[in-house]
DNA sequence: TCCGTAGTTCGTAACTTATGAACTATAGAA
DNA sequence: TTCTATAGTTCATAAGTTACGAACTACGGA
């Protein structure tokens, strides 16, 4: 009977840039912890993603919050059969003042960039239509 | 016979904030990169590397410049038999204001707390020897 | 005790990265 | 022009990493 490993979390002083930068150059990691940090709510239990996007595989989620955890992004606690996930950014802006809520706004200027984007391209097939 | 290809750097608009991310996630790579842009000169060419330290084969260096080029973060010219390259972080600045300035804070501040460990280390050997 | 839900682990296929050997490209000497 | 040295690139491949389905654990409630 093979059991469950204990959740890992690393001290502050463990955390290193080159680990937030890697776990962050995911697409998928840096949404979630977009919406975790950002304005999103200040817990999420993973399943709220398999709600909302039924795309990813929960074996997948499931290795993404543990990236996360392990480079010190996230602290995960079992709440009974969920895992509810809040994000450490306090003790890392503690440690690396300014990194996170660069990288954050770095990720919202791309979006909205994405969505611009996207918008002129509609308006160009419009156009052409009609 | 095959031929070498042309270098090819992103336009401003086309680069990404997991690029980024993702190239500076690699301790080679921040460390070139922080040259490059920081304190020390503001064109370096590959070969300074291979001087500085000849534990990075000049293979693996490459790919490294090749990286950074592709994700937008230096622009590399050849001059000669040599290659130079240049910090692309103004145009980064304009299009992400504020990311590079606190990934290389974070890494300084990281490089300080590292010298700061190991200079405690050296003092806990040299009570206990003498 | 059995079922359902939430998440984890494992095996493996797909992808990425590091590196040595062989190459291209250029400058300068002979 | 041809030879030689230097700087960097490419390619093959070995080593490492990641994604995901199937089978599992863990917990709560009927």
């Amino acid at each position: 009977m093979k059991l469950m490993r204990p959740l890992m979390h690393p001290a502050i002083e463990d955390i290193s840039v080159e680990g937030i930068l890697h776990v962050l150059s995911d697409p998928v990691r840096v949404a979630i912890y977009a919406e975790l940090a950002g304005s999103g709510s200040a817990t999420m239990c993973s399943n709220f993603l398999q709600v909302s996007d039924r795309s990813i595989p929960k074996s997948t989620l499931s290795q993404h919050f543990r990236a996360l955890r392990e480079a010190g992004l996230v602290r995960s606690e079992r709440h009974g059969v969920e895992m509810r996930n809040t994000s450490r950014c306090k003790e890392i802006e503690q440690r690396f003042p300014g990194l996170l809520p660069a990288i954050l706004n770095a990720h919202c200027v791309q979006n909205a960039g994405q969505a611009r984007a996207v918008k002129r391209k509609q308006a160009v097939r419009k156009t052409k239509s009609g």
